[in-house]
DNA sequence: GTATATTAAGATAAAATAGTCTTAATACCA
DNA sequence: TGGTATTAAGACTATTTTATCTTAATATAC
């Protein structure tokens, strides 16, 4: 996989602190509820997001998590980056130890190109666009009551 | 990571059997200490590439490891289904249960089109042509001796 | 101040992945 | 036939990732 199943968690729920128009505090509780999340394990993830100042948080009754900017200022790749650090940019999805450019593997040429678009995608998309797009599908799909929980 | 050691490994081992000419049998050993990956474990990945029949093996005095069918008819994504899966194809790098095109989450727009362009790639390029980009790249480096080794 | 709600932190456990080591099976060769 | 080279298979260990559980710290409200 791509991204690690934390990276994974931490987008969640950060698009969905995104989509709550809400602008005070949401509990850890809350979120893990919605999206079927282990509690603990969603708030280790979230103290991430709040060391990296992505997120702010507050103790005791009507505290929680928040986002720290607007959502529109909090891309994708921000998020990767907090939890899964920058492999994607300094490493490679192959992963050889000391490549890049300058010393590049068979699969380079190619690859490179793959990787920089989804560098391009994850900086480009920001969490505001994810949670609309996110309401769009679920407007789309209410009959149904089918969606991908992201 | 995109791609499991054991896959990235595989990979590895099998362009650089591509890459030798000769079409005899070519022993685990040398593979191992060419590429610097421990015996044993390349041992137990190979044999997941000859039980998925994209090698074949022979044990004994000139035995070893070859291709079962020549480098331009297997391809990148030959190599990665035998490692790790489909996953690619059928799951996702974001790995939400059940989703897809009829039930996508917030970044399936977006990531569906990286997605089948890695998919594409993979499908398209083969052992040969990695191999021989391997050799151009090897040829192109040879003053500084420096090249990342896939 | 005391009880309550909440995140922070850390200890522990479980599962998945990666790696090592030993033995078995098979094939060649002398 | 016996010795050696080689892959196959399986047991075992180590590391990383994921998950759970407990306790601490902090803030509120009464
Ligand atoms: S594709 Fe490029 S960045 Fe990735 S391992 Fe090869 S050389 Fe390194
Ligand atoms: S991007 Fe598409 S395939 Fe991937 S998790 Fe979302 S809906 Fe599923």
């Amino acid at each position: 996989m791509l991204l690690s199943k934390s990276c994974i968690y931490a987008l969640r729920a950060s698009v969905l602190i995104a989509s709550k128009k809400n602008d005070g505090f949401i509990t850890i509780r809350e979120l893990s509820d919605e999206l079927n999340i282990s509690f603990h394990f969603l708030t280790k993830v979230l103290q991430e997001l709040t060391k990296a100042e992505l997120l702010e948080s507050y103790k005791g009754p009507n505290g929680g998590v928040k986002l720290a900017r607007p959502a529109n200022k909090i891309t994708f790749m921000d998020v990767v980056e907090s939890i899964d650090g920058d492999y994607m940019i300094n490493e490679c999805v192959l992963g050889l130890p000391g490549c890049g450019v300058m010393k590049p593997c068979a699969l380079h040429d190619q690859w490179s190109v793959l990787k920089t678009d989804i560098i391009n995608m994850m900086n480009e998309y920001n969490l505001e666009a994810i949670a609309k797009n996110r309401e769009l599908q679920r407007s789309f799909e209410r009959k149904s009551a089918q969606f991908a929980n992201l």
